[in-house]
DNA sequence: CAGCTTATTGACACATCGCCAATAGTGTTC
DNA sequence: GAACACTATTGGCGATGTGTCAATAAGCTG
């Protein structure tokens, strides 16, 4: 038997990128770790020993599907509301349309929601995406909790719009830009001041 | 060994009752047949016997929580589009926090979500939602394809914020029914008439 | 009470997972 | 180049969960 040895860190870099493919193309039952170790050409027992669990693993491939380059965040037009708003959009839907797959797999936890260490990890992504669009619209110094979380709602309503955009195509991205930017600025000047 | 016989449907039912309790409360992966047979006084056996397999037990769970009483949606008030748009989210606040736990547990897909049956159970219960929304805001006659993709999107972020409100608790009840009124206002006003 | 229908059981076969002692690459030293 | 040490990697064991099916017995009927 040939066996080939790796440095940890790109043996477990080789599993990962693996794992990632399989469960962005079938929901977390419908993946083993045999599969995974399979595809990887290495023993089942090594996916163990570098992951933990199955469902750490899972954790990870969730933590890197959601990993977005926020560079372009960060210049952000200084106009009025409703440019601001169309600036946020934009910038979520060319996100959005390169990592659809991947992006749309973790986002709707692709067989693991309900669980709450995944719960937690895609929250933590949702916070981030908030506070990128409280910053986009010029309420992100030191906001409420209450504010923080209708801005999450509003990520919510982008999240289910891509879906129906990427997946269902049964919107157009110029028909999701118009709604997404819409519901901002409405919710920013009529619900968020209810939540200083 | 002292066996009780049922009526195959009040067997089921009972065996369906439990089900309910037990993954309204845990997530998917974390209830085991083996939970729902000793927690009905039941041979594991018994369960397969009724519903195929666990998955097809599932989807029963599911389409019950997500089953909704839709009989006061029937009267709606005939005024404006605001005072159209502050009923129907109030009936929809109504019913959620009445159900609120099996509700969510069920919109949240309590661990089976990316699961393609899981996913057109949840699909079809929005779709029932986002038809009452149609109809509310006086747009429900033969809506386009487009026109009902938004509106599910819209109930999406009615989920997303009522999870915000019940489960987070940052919200009050108070707070969600603006945001919801104003963001299907603003919606209903300048998103939807682009997708006649 | 005997007999029949069928609700219910118990066990078998199979898959997956976490764990760990044993194995064998790969570089180092003499 | 051979012996050695370090550790990446393997293979198998035990436990748990699932679907299936022939065997069993509960309860009605004559």
């Amino acid at each position: 038997m040939r066996r080939r040895r790796l440095e940890p860190d790109a043996r477990r870099e080789q599993i990962l990128s693996v794992a990632i493919r399989l469960f962005g193309s079938k929901p977390y039952a419908d993946v083993s770790t045999t599969d995974v170790a399979r595809d990887a050409g290495v023993a089942r027992g090594l996916v163990n020993h570098y992951f933990g669990t199955k469902k750490d693993l899972y954790l990870e491939v969730v933590r890197v599907m959601l990993t977005v380059p926020e560079v372009a965040l960060e210049q952000l037009p200084e106009g009025e509301l409703p440019e601001r708003a169309d600036s946020i959009v934009s910038w979520f839907l060319d996100v959005v349309s390169r990592h659809s797959t991947s992006w749309l797999a973790a986002t709707g936890a692709g067989g693991m929601a309900g669980d709450a260490d995944v719960n937690a990890v895609i929250a933590e992504a949702v916070d981030v995406a908030a506070a990128g669009v409280l910053r986009a619209v010029g309420m992100g110094e030191d906001p409420s909790p209450a504010l923080r979380g209708m801005t999450r709602s509003y990520v919510g309503l982008a999240i289910w719009t891509a879906q129906e955009w990427l997946q269902r195509g049964v919107l157009t991205r110029e028909q999701v830009h118009v709604l997404l930017s819409t519901a901002l600025v409405a919710m920013v000047e009529q619900a968020f001041p209810q939540a200083v």
